[in-house]
RNA sequence: GGAGGGGUGCCCGAGUGGUUAAAGGGGACGGACUGUAAAUCCGUUGGCUCUGCCUACGUUGGUUCGAAUCCAACCCCCUCCA
């Protein structure tokens, strides 16, 4: 079917859609005027991930099209423990640590996206503002009369735990309501017509889509991005020091161009795509060649995710960081830097202590293993003992654990 | 409620009285090879004051010179019956 609307070509082309409820009156929604869309996010961390990067990005594309990009932040839902991960048994948050969340979670939207009071520019809403004071009567009333117990057993994210004897709270059962009536409020306030998420999502999407039919007549649409893995399988955003986040003091920004720069060759031009502004003409020149010139692709996406990230001077800055790493064997700009005592520096630090500190290893055990198994470098000759020690006379010296992994130490 | 089966290291999974920090696989990390890629091969993979010590096989007690392995109680999970 031929897509009209600038978004959704673009969208599709670039790989963005896994599935969407009804393209063709999407598309006309598009066409005829601005369309505000959202998708939802949790407050349970202050930051967010590479995991959540492919919704971010979609809004981003939204609002370049010129619609309204909605974030919808789950402070409400957030306050009840999302019950889907319920085997960690998730300790419920309190209101002050999850407006501190949502503050820090504000911080990464800013970059991506435009704020304000434009009929085009982003906004931001906590899904506590409504449901934290809805009377549970009215809500039976006015939203579960709209939902068939039996239809909602034969979902199968209700059905399989039910078949398979495992016991569903009533609160999870009605995470699904809850969500619904996001939508519902969404439509209600900002006139809002798509909600977008993960490939997971779809059912609960397509319950607020139906509910708000349902309520208020109105035609709203859903659309999921497709699940996101590494071409080996992996999912994607994990590395060994743990989630890669978008925000710069969990995770620095050359720690986040590095992750970038070493994406695997067959995923490439996927991310170029994705998670870059980059023309995809430009991507195609780019990635071509294949092989051992996918190298440039790769810092240039390495450069372009950064930049989005964190902005262009800490990209560029990260670049050179980067060249100067893995270049010469000099204590190079913007790598993670510690910093010795006045004590260690006359009597000496022991290495394995300092690999422990600089997050290179997670135990002293992990470290002199490392050590044992020439894994470890000091200024880039790799050292044989256990037992070394770095003080003031070596002063600064470059730790390295691998190839990739660097620190500083002054 | 009744009858069986099971809970082992990051995950899966062997082990049914002693050289078991626990086979094997996966993952992860390191090395070689490369292109800061993938694949492949090799090594490592509980902690520490590290040729030794401490902690660990659902929980708590018990038997024993000695237990992940035997016994008891309890908790949790699965299958079948009601």
């Amino acid at each position: 079917m031929p897509l009209r609307s600038p978004v959704l070509a673009t969208l599709t082309a670039r790989g963005f859609i896994n599935q969407a409820t009804d393209l063709a009156g999407l598309d006309a929604a598009f066409e005829q005027g601005i369309v505000p869309a959202y998708v939802g996010f949790d407050a349970t961390a202050d930051s967010l991930h590479v995991g959540h990067l492919l919704p971010i990005m979609t809004l981003r594309r939204l609002q370049q099209a010129g619609h309204k990009p909605i974030v919808l932040i789950g402070g409400g839902t957030t306050r009840i423990g999302d019950p889907s991960f319920r085997t960690d048994a998730r300790p419920m948050l309190d209101e002050a640590q999850i407006a501190a969340n949502i503050a820090g979670i504000r911080k990464v939207f800013d970059r991506f996206l435009t704020f304000g009071d434009g009929p085009t520019d982003a906004v931001m809403v906590n899904n506590a503002d409504w449901l934290a004071q809805v009377p549970w009567i009215d809500m039976l009333r006015d939203v579960g009369r709209h939902f068939s117990v039996n239809r909602m057993l034969t979902f199968d994210s209700v059905k399989t735990r039910l078949e398979r004897q495992e016991n569903l709270s009533f609160l999870e059962f009605n995470y699904m309501i809850l969500q619904a009536y996001d939508f519902l409020e969404l439509s209600r306030r900002m006139g809002c017509r798509l909600q977008m998420g993960g490939a997971d999502q779809w059912g609960n999407i397509i319950n607020g889509i139906d509910l708000v039919r349902r309520v208020e007549g109105r035609e709203v649409f859903g659309l999921t991005a497709p699940l996101l893995t590494t071409a080996s399988g992996a999912k994607m955003g994990k590395t060994a020091a743990g989630a890669v986040w978008l925000n710069a003091d969990r995770l620095s920004p050359y720690a986040y161009w590095q992750f970038w720069r070493n994406t695997e060759d067959a995923d490439v031009a996927r991310f170029l795509r994705l998670f870059t502004d980059l023309p995809l003409e430009e991507i195609e020149a780019l990635t071509q060649a294949g092989g051992a010139a996918l190298n440039a692709a790769k810092a240039r996406l390495a450069h372009e995710a950064t930049a989005l990230a964190h902005g262009e001077d800490a990209a560029q800055q990260a670049a050179d960081t980067a060249r100067e790493a893995f270049g010469a064997g000099a204590a190079a700009e913007g790598l993670p830097e510690i910093v010795l005592t006045g004590a260690e520096r006359a009597d000496g630090a022991p290495l394995v202590e300092l690999l422990v500190r600089a997050g290179l290893a997670g135990s002293r055990s992990e470290a002199r293993r490392a050590i044992a198994g020439r894994g470890v470098r000091h200024d880039g000759a790799v050292v044989e003992d256990v037992e070394a020690r770095l003080a003031a006379p070596m002063l600064p010296a470059r730790l390295s654990l691998g190839r990739k992994r660097h620190v500083v130490v002054r």
